[in-house]
DNA sequence: TAGATTGTTAATCGATTAACAATC
DNA sequence: TAGATTGTTAATCGATTAACAATC
């Protein structure tokens, strides 16, 4: 049974967030139910781990049937926090943070791009999509306004750090940082780093030690 | 002392690419030596960790003086891949694609793009940077002729598991997968993934069990 | 030398897997 | 009912941390 009161693990988490994907492809199928066989197969686990996980949640499945997608995908929405819309400002109006602020699944979702910032005064006033790019000296100003909870960091890594400062001092609760360098934040500050081209490297070791046709043992 | 035959777990994979992060930027002011202590502080880690890391490697450090910069980011370019030139494809030329083919970091690096393809024909023959974006019956071709590494999955979640299934007949030995879907490919191909969107659900959750103030225990 | 820092072992911690009784 | 699937416990596995002797 889960215990709503205690903080549940990152691993965890991080499976949670794949499996409200997955339920939601499932319930546009229109499927009412999975089975825990069914979530592990799509998403390359065991059921037991899917098991496990779910009981970290205050929802319970039936026996012989599995679990009641619509009923899960709801209460998974509640624990990760996505059924409270959240106001998300991005740094950065490159090509990277551009691509971000046209992203569709955004809109489609809970999470809402209010604002996009950028340090050059070229850049500053061009339109992306419905979104005006503001200089940033308006970032604690609208931060404030907007209840803004996170901020996208869409710059080069020598600017991150002082961009998340920045956003920081404004007041967000939380820091995604798409630039490859690591950032420093207080403890009360959630940072969660994408490292685009850290994946690639971690790419190259994987083709490295074990290329493809060398079966392993 | 570091044994080259063994596996090094994921998770140390993980840290030793963001090791090498720093270690270039610490080359480029200069440093010539660094201690585990301040790789440790300046990545949020504990020096323990950072030595039992550093011991998957086959390189010593020196009692009292730390790790010679330049020697030990050698050794991580080498264990790593990232001496020798990778060639990857762009399968996508939508924003993100666009943004991810622009970067400057990867010409810069090992990393080469050697080509961006799309399957809408109206985008096919456009270019991105100097890059010509070319038609998805091109890609065996191409995978084969440039023995190309990695593709890189930058469309829509709908279609990401059928770029992946022509990338993985091409013959590419890794993906990285931009798209917000779980991907199935066979044991012999490395897939990661990025999960943009669900990190910002991942913060979603950070911020909603220890908002900014609420101090923790 | 004395002190700082590595390399490595052992202890702790946490996550995953296996197994199976409970149950629909 | 018989069989399938959950929920949960216990066992395993692996990663992180702590500690400290070796060493420059």
């Amino acid at each position: 049974m889960g215990d709503s009161t205690k903080r549940i693990p990152q691993p965890v988490v991080k499976r949670l967030t794949r499996y409200l994907t997955q339920l939601q492809a499932l319930l546009e199928r229109g499927d009412e139910w999975v089975s825990s066989d069914e979530l592990a197969d799509a998403m390359g686990l065991s059921s037991s781990t899917v098991r496990q996980d779910i009981s970290h949640l205050d929802f319970s499945g039936i026996s012989k049937r599995g679990y009641a997608t619509q009923g899960l995908a709801d209460v998974l929405m509640r624990v990760l926090g996505a059924d409270s819309p959240v106001n998300v400002v991005i740094v950065g109006a490159g090509n990277l943070g551009r691509a971000l602020a046209l992203h569709g699944n955004f809109s489609r979702s809970d999470i809402h791009i209010c604002a996009v910032f950028d340090a050059d005064p070229k850049v500053v006033g061009s339109r992306i999509g419905s979104i005006k790019v503001r200089p940033m000296r308006d970032l604690p100003k609208v931060v404030q306004a907007n209840n803004v909870g996170i901020g996208i960091i869409a710059v080069p890594g020598a600017s991150a750090q002082t961009v998340a400062d920045h956003l920081i001092a404004a007041g967000v609760a939380g820091l995604l940082n798409l630039a490859s360098t690591h950032i420093l934040a207080p403890r009360d500050v959630a940072v969660v780093d994408t490292r685009i081209l850290a994946s690639l490297r971690e790419l190259c070791y994987a083709i490295k030690v074990a290329p493809r046709g060398k079966s392993r043992t």
